[in-house]
DNA sequence: ATAAAACTTGACGGATTCGTACAGTTGGAT
DNA sequence: ATCCAACTGTACGAATCCGTCAAGTTTTAT
């Protein structure tokens, strides 16, 4: 239960784009600077984030990356799913022939229900907050994320 | 964000030794073949387990091991934490001469906010979730989890 | 057209995790 | 006392993830 490195700088690097101001885009080498990250390393989390849909990018000179989106509209959670996958997959308990009730596991799988709440729980709490909140400082961000516990929606969208 | 397979099949061995019954504690060939896992590989997970105090071994013949507490007493989280450790460590933000207020990454450091918060959480939802708990079946286990959603003590002890 | 800036892609060592293998130690049963 | 079951610990190859590198492609500016 960590938090992978693509995660955490994917993350980090999104935010750097969220937050660049004025109308041209954001070069790579002003993100790996801004991060401490090799430009090919951002570069490559880049790709990511934009093959995920979260950030378009402009080729040629004074070309770099924008948001897909506003920042208000593209949640945590999204960016966690482009940048890791989900917490559990579909697979997580193979079905051999198809008409397999129970996990092949012995402990009836317990476990897969207790995954699927996490995934569940990390998904309400992450949903509604966006990257325009994570602007704030550390102590708002925790604020904010306990003034809505679960599954109330606070003018952010999320998922499209 | 992903679970561990050390803490999936710890978990699952772990359940093996709380669900055994009988004065006689369960050897490491019963819960390799239950859990369809290589015993060598059962025996390292039930060390870990043991390091945590989680379980204890009785050595010998007819030995084997058993939960060191009750099962309604022995939380998921403590589990989760001796096969995985903590969610974010310490030095997640290393400071470097010990006055730095903020992060040393350009962002402010937002991500620290959020990964507390994340783990703050997860610790909530699954201290109060036990062993016990986890022997129902998928969907009861859901239900139990949406019942008590946080800072609710249902009972059980959880960490020493 | 040409050059320069910027992104794209695949491939590559190094580190960490996964699971296995094997030698060593402990302790009950005969 | 001896044997054997059972746990302990280290060491190892395989797979995956991390981060880097170099070659390639696209686009703007001159």
């Amino acid at each position: 239960m960590k938090m992978s490195a693509a995660e955490e700088y994917g993350l980090r690097c999104l935010l750097q784009v969220a937050q660049h101001k004025g109308p041209e885009p954001i070069g790579i080498a002003e993100i790996a600077e801004a991060e401490g990250l090799s430009p090919e390393y951002a570069a490559k989390l880049l790709r990511l984030l934009r093959k995920g849909e979260l950030v378009n990018s402009t080729r040629g000179a004074k070309g770099g990356y924008h948001l897909a989106r506003p920042a208000h509209e593209i949640s945590v959670w999204s960016a966690i799913l482009v940048l890791d996958g989900p917490l559990i997959e579909d697979s997580h308990c193979k079905v051999h022939t198809g008409r397999l009730p129970a996990c092949v596991h012995s402990t009836a799988c317990s476990l897969r229900g207790l995954l699927t709440y996490i995934s569940i729980n990390l998904e309400n709490v992450l949903k509604n907050l966006t990257l325009a909140d994570l602007f704030q400082s550390e102590d708002a961000v925790r604020a904010q994320l306990e003034a809505a516990p679960e599954g109330e929606d606070q003018g952010a969208g999320g998922e499209p």
